[in-house]
Formats: structure tokens, C-alpha cells, sequence
DNA sequence: CAGCCGTGGGA
DNA sequence: TTCCCAAGGCT
């Protein structure tokens, strides 16, 4: 991993043995740092509501922000309550989820919705587990969710804010690939007391992972808790573990799954297996991407060799 | 728990 | 150009 040296801010004198971060030194000032510069997104204004946010949460599991602006303004247009949604075939879900990727998220988003409107009145939720509970929620959704849309005190874990902490804390460069139980701890004990600001620590850990703390090329000198970060104290040692798993991905099955689900997403209606074939030429691998798609509900065969997306 | 599930943009 | 990675979840 070749990690780019960050550039600190002048090492300031200060004694050697620095304060280490704890939770009363961090709150302040990172929650100050996300009054001044958090980003305007639609989903954090008031009028996006708990289902504006759980639409957004579901789109950016593994989609950057910038990819799921024109599709989450759209799909809030169009479906302003979960009910609205449920009431329409899972495969126009897929169709409007274009080309954010992992589109049984779509499926799930859906089948979210129908839960939704049929066991909770089509209102979103407000607890950890009912969330929990949901298609396509896991710990983090759950927790995002009734933090951001409710005001609830929770520990949300994503991915910038394991890389905050781990720097900051830890005084690692990374988070360990999967979540451990020490991690959970930590932001645990991190959180603030009072919900109010439990709520407001969360959006503004993840915004500092994203626009500042960032993976490649961390921007100290725009950091709040630069000073007392562990990492930067530690001279910036590099990640020492396993690699990180990198994902290959031209010649997969994952990207001729893509292309077939593309043509149906394109077709106003069902597709023949003529034009199926035509996006890949190796019949085994088709075959088998295309078996995929059907058993994860994402395809639906009408009759022989015609295909749409689902209605059911 | 490791592997799988899309896609596009920036470095 | 290649590589990395972006608000995860499910099996």
C-alpha cells in the first residue's frame, strides 16, 4: 500500500507526550468542524424526512455521493412514502436504480418499503431493531437511520468513521478489513451522553472520513483534532497487516450480470434471449450470470427465452 | 467469516 | 493505464 504522507501542519511544539484523544476532547471540536463545513445534501434537510434518509442510506452502501444526487432526487420524486414505492413492481425499482450498481439493493429498498407500509403503517421506524429488521438493514443502516432521521443516540459505524478512529484513536493508518468487536467498543465509549449530540458526533465523524480523513490522502492541516490525532502523533506509520483486498472485476460474473440487467433496465419490455446473448459471448458464464439473476430476483423469465424484470 | 454482489471516477 | 475505493448486507 503505497499511502501518500499526508501533510501535517507544522509539528507543533507542544510536549512530547501529547494528550492522547479521548471522547471530552474530540466532541467539540469535530461537531464545530460539521457546523461550518458540513456538505448541503438533499438528504439532510428537513423535508427529506426518515424516508428521504433511509433512500439515501441504502443508495450510498458502496456508491459515492456524487453518483446518487440525479437518482436519489429522482426516486424521491417519484416515490415520496414507502407506500408509494411498495405499490409499484420491484422491477420498476431496479429500472429506476440505473446504474448505482449492486441493484439488489433496488430489491431490497423495495421490499423495505412493502414491510414498511404493511407492519408499520408506512411510516419509517424509529428503533434500532424494527430498522434492523427491514431487508436490506444491517448494523449500520439501522444505526444511521435512527441517528440521522430521528435523533437517536447510536453508534454508527461506517467505514470513514472506522478509518477516523482507527487514525485518530488507534493511531493506525486503517481499520482491520472487517469490523471487530473492539471497534464497537471504542465508538461505544466514544459516543456522547446526551442524544442530541450523539446524533450530530455521528454525521460529523463520517463527513470528517469523507471529506478530510480520506482513505488515500488525508488533508491534516484541515483536520479539527489534528493536534491530538494518534496516528500523526505516531509519525504516520504505515498499515502493516494483510493487504486490503482488492476486487478484480473485468471478466467476472458481476460485470456480465451487470450487462444483462442493463439491457432490461434499457427495454421497455421483455427481451428476448437474442438479445441477452449478444452482451457476452461465452454461453457457459452467460448462462450462469443469467441463473444468478433470476434466483436473486432480479430477473424474471416470462417464457421460453423471454425475460423482463420482475413484477412480483 | 470469506466471498460475493456493480459501477464509475480520481490519483 | 492501472489501481483503489465509495454512507454495506447477506450467505
Amino acid at each position: 500500500m503505497t499511502a501518500t504522507t499526508p501533510t501535517p501542519p507544522p509539528a507543533t511544539d507542544a510536549a512530547p507526550s501529547a494528550p492522547a484523544a479521548d471522547a471530552a476532547t474530540l466532541h467539540t471540536p469535530v461537531n464545530a468542524w460539521f457546523a461550518a463545513h458540513a456538505r448541503d445534501l438533499p438528504w439532510r434537510r428537513p423535508e427529506a424526512g426518515p424516508w428521504g434518509v433511509m433512500v439515501s442510506e441504502f443508495m450510498l452502501q458502496q456508491t459515492p455521493v456524487s453518483r446518487v444526487l440525479p437518482v436519489y432526487e429522482q426516486w424521491l420524486k417519484r416515490w415520496p412514502r414507502p407506500a408509494d414505492l411498495a405499490a409499484e413492481p420491484p422491477g420498476e425499482a431496479v429500472r429506476a436504480w440505473g446504474r448505482l450498481g449492486y441493484p439488489r439493493r433496488a430489491l431490497r429498498l423495495h421490499a423495505a418499503a412493502t414491510a414498511i407500509t404493511e407492519r408499520h403503517g408506512g411510516e419509517v421506524p424509529d428503533d434500532h431493531a424494527a430498522l434492523l429488521a427491514l431487508p436490506g438493514v444491517g448494523e449500520y443502516t439501522a444505526a444511521a437511520v435512527a441517528s440521522f432521521a430521528y435523533g437517536r443516540r447510536h453508534a454508527v459505524l461506517d467505514t470513514n468513521v472506522r478509518r477516523v478512529l482507527a487514525r485518530v484513536v488507534t493511531g493506525v493508518q486503517y481499520p482491520p478489513n472487517a469490523t471487530t468487536a473492539a471497534e464497537r467498543r471504542l465508538a461505544q465509549r466514544l459516543l456522547p451522553d446526551d442524544e442530541a449530540t450523539a446524533a450530530r458526533w455521528a454525521a460529523a465523524t463520517m463527513e470528517l472520513g469523507a471529506l478530510v480523513c480520506t482513505a488515500r490522502t488525508p488533508d491534516c492541516g484541515r483536520c479539527p483534532v489534528a493536534a491530538r490525532c494518534a496516528w500523526r502523533l505516531a509519525g504516520f506509520p504505515a498499515h502493516d497487516g494483510p493487504p486490503r483486498r482488492g476486487q478484480t472485476y473485468a471478466g467476472t460474473d458481476r460485470q456480465v450480470r451487470g450487462m444483462l440487467l442493463a439491457v432490461l433496465r434499457e427495454a421497455t419490455g421483455p427481451v428476448t434471449q437474442e438479445q441477452m446473448d449478444a452482451v457476452w459471448d461465452e454461453p457457459v458464464q452467460r448462462a450462469r450470470a443469467l441463473d444468478g439473476l433470476v434466483a436473486d430476483g432480479l430477473v424474471e423469465p416470462v417464457a421460453q427465452g423471454v425475460y423482463r424484470l420482475p413484477l412480483e
